[in-house]
DNA sequence: TTAAATTAGCCAAATATTGACAAGTCACAA
DNA sequence: TTGTGACTTGTCAATATTTGGCTAATTTAA
């Protein structure tokens, strides 16, 4: 949902083309793509990467790429909001 | 962590054995011990018929489920709230 | 100590994810 | 139009993960 479009902001204001970044990343353009356009999701080493290649903050890039997954999980449950308010209170705790 | 100590407390406050629900839900009971300590995941579809064996909230108990899954994947994120927080404001806006 | 209840460990079957390839579309320059 | 480069689509096999169930161990309670 975010992060590709992010990936592909980023990537176009610094005139990079997907097979530059695919190559960095050693997979192929198709994957790239798909990456980018949401159909795969990138691995957390991959955002790393990334976050260096595009000069981007790898918290900010995480962070999206981490919210998609969990968008993924929750988008069609009615008890979304609750789970995740769960969820935070939990995390702010373990801290 | 918490779905699956609500079962257990709700089956023992019913005085249910495992074995009992386990019957119910169409699984062996070593398996049904596993979703109570955790180590196995309930499908949604037995969430909903536990809350019916068990007489308890069937959204309270999804909320629970979801948060666990939720937390599985965001538990060792330092950036975690940043992306529950994104979420929430995506999921609000969905609505 | 026994018998029932629960847990641990293991394995095979089913499912999902992954990476790669070939072929397709699209925009545009020659 | 034809050709070229950038990107997308679809498919496939390889790999990983999840699942269900079995056996055997351990714990609990009478």
């Amino acid at each position: 949902m975010q992060f590709g479009e992010r990936i592909k902001e980023l990537r176009e204001s610094k005139e990079l083309l997907q097979r530059q970044l695919a190559a960095s990343l050693e997979i192929d353009t198709p994957m790239f793509s798909k990456i980018e356009r949401g159909e795969r999701r990138a691995k957390r080493e991959q955002v790393l990467l990334l976050a260096e290649l595009l000069e981007a903050d790898v918290h900010d890039l995480l962070a999206v790429w981490l919210a998609d997954q969990v968008y993924e999980l929750v988008k069609d449950e009615e008890d979304a909001n609750e789970a995740l308010q769960m969820v935070i209170n939990t995390v702010k705790k373990q801290q």
